[in-house]
DNA sequence: TGGTATAGCATGGTATTTTATGGGATTCAA
DNA sequence: TTGAATCCCATAAAATACCATGCTATACCA
C-alpha cells in the first residue's frame, strides 16, 4: 500500500472509434488504492482535458462551502464552472474509459491521446499540441530557472 | 458504494407534453445511495430551477439556527423564499420527475431542460439561457483567475 | 549475459445492460 | 365524469461489461 497518490509520467494511448481510451495502468492503480474514481473536465486555460480523483473535487466542494456562504455569487459561478463540466469516469475491466464528445473536441483529440502526469491531477492532450506545449514550457522554465530553483528547490 | 455525493456534468433531457423529465441517471444513483430525496425550488438569483438533496436543506436550516448572526435579515428572508418554495420530487420507476408549472415558468423551460451539476446542488436551465450563462461565467472566470487560483491551489 | 518463459497491458470486437422517452392504463380527487 | 397525476410497458439508442488477441516489458533460468 503506497502512501502517496501522484499521477506521473507521460503515456500515449489510442482512442478508438467509440472514443474509448485505456487509462494508463499506473493511474488505474492509484484510483483503486485511493478508493476513489477518476473525474475529468475541460481545462479552463488550455486546450486539454484535465483529470483528478473525485476526492479532490470533494475537498474543493468543502473548501468553497467554507469560504463562501450559501448564497454567494462567487460560489455560484465557481461551482457551475467546475462541477458543471466534470464527469466521473469509471473504467471497465480492461481499464478503459469513454471520453465524451465535448471533452475530445475541446482538446482536439481524434485517434490518439497523451496522458501527462501533474501530481494530484493529470492532463490529456492531443499529441501535436502537447509536443508544442512541452517545448514552450521547457523554454520558459529555462529562462525562469533561478526563480524556480529557489522557490521550489526542484530538480527532476 | 461511493464515498462522495457530488452532482456533476451537464446533460440535456426532453420535457414531454405532460411536463415529465428524466432525472439524469447519475443524480438518481446519488439520491438512492445517499438515502435522501431530491428537492427543487426556484433559484433566488437566476432564471433557473435549483435542486439538491433534502439533507442539504436540513444542513442549511441548522446553519441558520446556529448562526449567532441574529441580524442577517437578508439570509433570513432568503431562507423563507427557499423553504417556502421547495418541494420534494420523487422520481418514478423510469426515473422521471414532474416539475410544477411554477418552476418551469420561472426557468422558461418548455420542451427541453439542461441539468447542470454544482457539487452539492444542481440547476435546471432552459438550453438557450444556459448557453448564454455558461459563456458569461467562463469569461468572468478567466478574468478573475488570480482569485480562482488561490482558493483552489490550482496550477493548470 | 543471453535467451526464453511469463505476466501484464493496450486494443479490436461483440454482447449485455442501462437509459431516455413515447404511449397507454390506472388511480384519485374535484 | 373529467382532468390531472402516477404508474407501467415497450422500444431505440447509448453506455458499459466482457472476451480474445497480439505486443511489450519484466522475471527467470541456464
Amino acid at each position: 500500500m503506497r502512501k502517496t497518490f501522484l499521477f506521473m509520467d507521460t503515456v500515449t494511448n489510442k482512442v478508438d472509434s467509440k472514443g474509448r481510451v485505456s487509462l494508463p495502468a499506473e493511474y488505474r492503480t492509484i484510483a483503486k488504492e485511493a478508493g476513489s474514481e477518476i473525474v475529468c473536465y475541460r481545462s479552463v486555460s488550455s486546450p486539454c482535458i484535465e483529470g483528478c480523483l473525485e476526492d479532490l473535487l470533494e475537498k474543493l466542494a468543502a473548501d468553497i462551502e467554507n469560504a463562501t456562504d450559501f448564497f454567494s455569487e462567487t460560489q455560484d459561478e465557481l461551482t457551475n464552472l467546475i462541477f458543471g463540466d466534470a464527469h466521473r469516469y469509471c473504467f471497465d475491466s480492461t481499464g478503459r474509459i469513454m471520453l465524451s464528445e465535448k471533452l475530445l473536441a475541446h482538446a482536439q483529440i481524434k485517434d490518439s491521446a497523451v496522458f501527462v502526469g501533474k501530481g494530484r491531477k493529470f492532463q490529456i492532450w492531443n499529441p501535436e499540441n502537447w509536443a508544442k506545449e512541452e517545448t514552450r514550457i521547457r523554454t520558459a522554465a529555462l529562462q525562469k530557472r533561478p526563480t524556480l530553483t529557489t522557490s521550489q528547490g526542484t530538480t527532476a
